[in-house]
DNA sequence: TCTTGAACCTCAAGTGGCTACAGATCGTAT
DNA sequence: ATACGATCTGTAGCCACTTGAGGTTCAAGA
């Protein structure tokens, strides 16, 4: 490879794919709905990207990784291409996000509990049953509380 | 209405909806593929569902108010419809889903963490800075650990 | 009996965030 | 010159629905 030497301006999708961690078709895939421009092109047509490509890319992946929605980060790098009056609106979003997050573990939470108690029901290995698990899918109102 | 009286073989997918809280097109989505049986028709060719179905469907509700895919909603249906040997498998599908949900939940309690430590770089408000939250997107290396 | 108008019908496409495939072209090492 | 991997475009698939268009049916009121 010549990855070492020549990572300005010419590194070829593959080697984007590598440094980053994000997958070919993702990177061509956040290209088509705006989130990475455009690079130029080898003589056939081939992409050729530099570094500004791969800081742009690492964020995308990090706010990704820490599961904020495209569209978050669409916003976010918007932000971060005209700092200035940025940091109200990118803690708006990231505490939108942490709050959205919170929710899931509620939720989540409440989940394990219910299902903690109806896989208890039965331990399986009961043949003749009709199964409590089943029973207790079937009943609702079994349930300590809503979901 | 008429809901009180007729529930039985003659109730349309409104009134199914209005018994089981899941919406009309999802109702028939669970016909296409699969999950609830065809029902009967009315001489203009509209869904005409009885008890059974009102049971079938809010069982459905339920293993996906707790988050039960699909495939396995399809597979405890099956044990449902011939009891005996259901117990094990049963219990093995609630155990693995519970098992999903425990990772999900640890999941984003990392990611919880992370952003909260994110989100308090900079609480907003700070004008001409290059905004602590974006560089710390923009900069893996800052996160506790790996995620 | 006729007329509304809500409820119902089918079929197709859109959602998010990719992933996978097919079939063609490019680039480079031998 | 050739072989072979990397890349290209475009399309379809994934899950579990949701939305929309454009048409039909049903039940209640005049």
């Amino acid at each position: 490879m010549m990855d070492a030497k020549n990572i300005e301006r010419v590194m070829p999708i593959g080697s984007l794919s590598d440094r980053t961690g994000v997958k070919v078709e993702t990177i061509r895939y956040y290209e088509q709905v705006g989130l990475l421009p455009q690079p130029e092109r080898s003589g056939g047509n081939q992409r050729r990207y530099g570094r500004a490509h791969v800081e742009r890319l690492a964020f995308i992946k990090h706010a990704r990784d820490l599961g904020f929605p495209v569209d978050g980060i669409r916003a976010l790098l918007r932000l971060s291409d005209n700092p200035g009056m940025a940091c109200d609106e990118a803690h708006a979003i990231s505490v939108a996000h942490l709050d959205d997050v919170r929710h899931k573990i509620a939720r989540l939470r409440s989940l394990e509990k219910e299902l903690e108690r109806i896989a208890a029901t039965c331990s399986g290995g009961v043949t003749a049953c009709d199964c409590a698990i089943i029973e207790a899918l079937a009943d609702h109102s079994q349930c300590r509380k809503e979901h």
